[in-house]
DNA sequence: TACCTCGTACAACTGGAAGT
DNA sequence: ACTTCCAGTTGTACGAGGTA
C-alpha cells in the first residue's frame, strides 16, 4: 500500500522481506519475452534479482514481481516483542506475510511441521526448497546473537535437492591464491533445477578417492543449497572397464599445471600445493583478492584484467598495480594476438580512480588485501581495529602477548606470568622474540581491548579464551611480518606513501551490533567507496538513524564529494559535527 | 562444537568496442 | 549517433578444512 493502514502508524517502519515472481507469473514473463523476440530467462530466482538490478523503472513495474515481508529493520513509536507480533502488525498495517505459519515449542512439533509443508509444497504459487525456523522472542534472539554470517536464532532446512546425471569428462586442476591445487570435474552440461552445469569442485584428492571418482564416470549431481553443484556419488555400474583410479598427482605429473613447477604435500594438510611465489596462477589470484570488493574494492579488476596485467608484463605483485598508467591501460589487450580487444581509457580512468581511493582504506582493508595466511575479514577487521597502523602490526605487543598469554596457560603456567617472565627463564624459550627486546600486552589490557576474554576456573587462578584472535592466528601474523613477503609490502608502502590508518573512532562496543545505535546521520555529496543507499542501509544496519536534512538532533553530516552549501551551512550554525568519509567509514567498522 | 577462511559456480547486468 | 555484440564483474551461496 501507499499509505500503512494500520490505526496508529509507527513514527519509523523499516521492514524486510522477499522479492519474487510467481511460477505463473514467470511463465507469463517468459511468454511476452519470446512473443518480443528476446531470450527467456533461464529461472525464476535469477529473472527476478536481474529484475531488481534494472535501472530503468519502467521496465520493472512491467515485471511480475511479488513480494512478502517476514522481518524488521528500525521501528519507532511501535513495540512488538515476537515474531507473531510482528506479522501480525504487518498484516493488519496492509503489507503482504507469508499466510503459511506454524509455531512449535519442541522438535517434533517443528519436524512434524515441516512435514506438513512438504506434503502443501504445491500450494504456493512459487517453488520452496525449505522453511525457516526461527526464535519466536525478539529477547531471546538478542541474546543468542549472530555469528559473522548469520543470525544465530534462525536456521533454514531444505528438502531433498534435485539431482541429475552426466558424463565426467575430465578433471582439470586450477592453482589458488596460496598455491593449494583443487581439482574441477569437467562434466557434459546438464540442466539441473534452473541453470545448465558445465563443472563443479571436487575439494582435494581425498574427496576424489572417498568417492572413487574417476575420468569417463557418470556421475550424480547436485546444487547444493540449489546453488553450488557438487558431485553426489559415481554410477558405478555405468563405469567403463577400462578406467582406473583417478590420482591427480601423477595426473599432473607431479607438476604445476601453471608454473611446471614441482607439487608438494605437508603431510599434515590434506591439499597439494604449489610452493612457487613466483607461480603466474598465484599471482593472479592475489591480485584478484587484492582487488576484491572486501578487501581494496577495486573495481572493474577482476580475473581477466589481472591476468592481461601480468602477461603483458605491467605488473608482477599487487603494489605495482600504483604505478599503472592511464596510456598503458588504455591499449591493454584483454584477447588474444590475433583477435585484441582493449581494456579501453574509460576503464583505465575507473581502475585508476580505485586504485587512489585504495591508498585511503582503513587498515583492516589493507590487512585483508594483503593476503596474510589465517587473516580473513572478521580477522582482519580485529586486528585493524586495535592497532594504529601497519608499523605497529608487524611488531606487534597485542598479538605476541596472545600467543604468550595462550602458550603459558597451554604450558600449565598463570597468564599473569607471560608478561612478567625474565627472558633468560625456561619460560621466555618459549617464545620466538626476547622479553628486553619489546613490550608485549598484558593479559588484562587484552581483556580491556576485547582479545581475550576472562574464563573461570575452579580454583580462582586467572584463566583466559580468546575471541576472535588465538594464537596460531597472531603468530601467523607476526611470522608475516617478520618475513621476507612482510618486509617487502612494507618497504614498498613506504615508497608509495601508503599508511593505513586503523583504531577505533566511535565503536567502543564492537560484539553488539547496534553500534551507532541512537545516532543521527545526514549524507550530503558523493562518496567515493559507495552509492548513498548503500551507505544509509550500513548505517541502519548498525542501528544508526539516517536523516535527509540536517537539525539540532543530528549527531554526524557525513561529507563526501561536491556537499550540497546547505547542509554544511546548517551544520557549521547548529554545531553538529562533520566528518569525512574516511572517518565514516571507519565508524562503519568497514574492511 | 562453533565458526572463520578459502575456493568455487552461476547468470544477469553493465559498459566498452565494433559495426552500421 | 545509434545499435549490437560480447564478456568481465558482481553478488550470492555453500562445503571442506582449519582454528578457537
Amino acid at each position: 500500500p501507499l499509505r500503512l493502514m494500520a490505526e496508529n502508524p509507527p513514527e519509523v517502519l523499516e521492514v524486510r522481506g522477499e522479492v519474487f515472481m510467481s511460477r505463473q507469473g514467470f511463465v507469463r514473463l517468459n511468454e511476452q519475452r519470446a512473443d518480443g523476440g528476446e531470450e527467456p530467462f533461464a529461472n525464476a530466482r535469477n529473472a527476478t534479482a536481474g529484475t531488481l538490478k534494472l535501472l530503468d523503472a519502467r521496465i520493472v513495474a512491467r515485471r511480475p514481481l511479488e513480494v512478502i515481508f517476514y522481518a524488521q529493520g528500525e521501528i519507532e513509536g511501535i513495540e512488538l516483542h515476537t515474531q507473531q507480533e510482528l506479522l501480525l502488525f504487518l498484516r493488519q498495517a496492509g503489507l503482504r506475510t507469508q499466510d503459511w505459519l506454524r509455531t512449535a515449542s519442541d522438535f517434533d512439533g517443528i519436524t512434524a511441521a515441516l512435514q506438513e509443508l512438504q506434503q502443501n509444497k504445491n500450494r504456493f504459487s512459487y517453488d520452496i526448497d525449505g522453511a525457516v525456523i526461527k526464535v519466536d522472542s525478539f529477547a531471546q534472539r538478542e541474546l543468542l546473537g549472530q555469528t559473522a554470517r548469520a543470525p544465530s536464532w534462525a536456521k533454514a532446512y531444505k528438502y531433498e535437492p534435485e539431482r541429475a546425471e552426466t558424463l565426467l569428462k575430465e578433471i582439470t586442476v586450477q592453482v589458488g591464491r596460496t598455491g593449494v591445487l583443487t581439482p574441477v570435474a569437467e562434466l557434459e552440461p546438464v540442466f539441473l533445477a534452473g541453470s545448465t552445469i558445465s563443472r563443479a569442485t571436487l575439494h582435494n584428492q581425498d574427496e576424489i578417492t572417498r568417492k572413487d571418482i574417476r575420468i569417463g564416470d557418470t556421475v550424480l549431481i547436485e546444487k547444493a543449497g540449489e546453488v553450488i553443484p557438487a558431485v553426489v556419488s559415481v554410477r558405478k555400474e555405468k563405469r567403463p572397464a577400462d578406467s582406473e583410479p583417478f590420482d591427480f598427482v601423477s595426473h599432473l605429473g607431479n607438476r604445476c599445471p601453471s608454473c611446471g613447477g614441482e607439487i608438494v604435500r605437508d603431510p599434515q594438510f590434506v591439499a597439494w600445493r604449489c610452493p612457487n611465489l613466483q607461480c603466474p596462477a598465484q599471482s593472479m589470484r592475489r591480485i584478484e583478492y587484492f582487488a576484491a570488493r572486501n578487501a581494496l574494492d577495486i573495481s572493474s579488476l577482476g580475473s581477466v584484467v589481472a591476468e592481461a596485467l601480468l602477461e603483458n608484463g605491467l605488473v608482477r605483485e599487487p603494489l605495482d598495480l600504483f604505478s599503472l598508467t592511464l596510456e598503458q591501460l588504455a591499449v591493454l589487450n584483454l584477447g588474444t594476438e590475433d583477435e585484441p580487444r582493449m581494456f579501453g581509457a574509460k576503464n583505465g580512468a575507473k581502475l585508476l580512480a580505485a586504485l587512489e581511493r585504495a591508498r585511503t582504506m582503513p587498515l583492516a582493508s589493507w590487512l585483508q588485501a594483503m593476503g596474510i595466511p589465517e587473516v580473513g575479514s572478521a580477522t582482519a577487521y580485529q586486528i585493524g581495529r586495535t592497532h594504529r597502523d601497519l608499523a605497529e602490526v608487524a611488531n606487534s605487543p597485542k598479538l605476541k602477548g596472545i600467543v604468550s598469554v595462550m602458550t603459558a596457560q597451554e604450558n600449565g603456567l598463570p597468564a599473569s606470568a607471560a608478561s612478567q617472565a625474565p627472558a633468560d627463564s625456561a619460560f621466555g624459550e618459549l617464545f620466538s622474540w626476547k622479553k628486553e627486546e619489546v613490550a608485549v600486552t598484558s593479559p588484562e589490557e587484552l581483556v580491556s581491548l576485547g582479545l581475550l576474554k576472562p574464563g573461570s576456573r575452579k580454583d580462582g587462578a586467572a584463566y583466559y579464551v580468546t575471541t576472535v584472535i588465538g594464537p596460531k592466528t597472531a603468530q601467523a601474523v607476526l611470522d608475516f611480518f617478520a618475513g621476507e613477503i612482510g618486509q617487502g609490502w612494507l618497504k614498498k608502502l613506504a615508497e608509495l606513501e601508503i599508511d593505513p590508518q586503523g583504531g577505533e573512532t566511535a565503536a567502543a562496543t564492537t560484539e553488539t551490533t547496534a553500534t551507532l545505535s541512537g545516532k543521527t546521520f545526514v549524507l550530503t555529496g558523493t562518496l567515493a567507496s559507495m552509492d548513498r543507499e548503500t551507505a544509509a542501509a550500513k548505517i541502519r544496519a548498525l542501528g544508526g538513524n539516517v536523516a535527509s536534512s540536517v537539525s539540532k538532533n543530528t549527531t554526524w553530516l557525513v561529507a563526501g564529494e561536491n556537499t550540497g552549501a546547505r547542509k554544511t551551512e546548517k551544520a557549521t550554525e547548529l554545531g553538529v559535527a562533520v566528518i569525512d568519509e574516511k572517518q565514516f567509514l571507519e565508524m562503519l567498522g568497514e574492511n
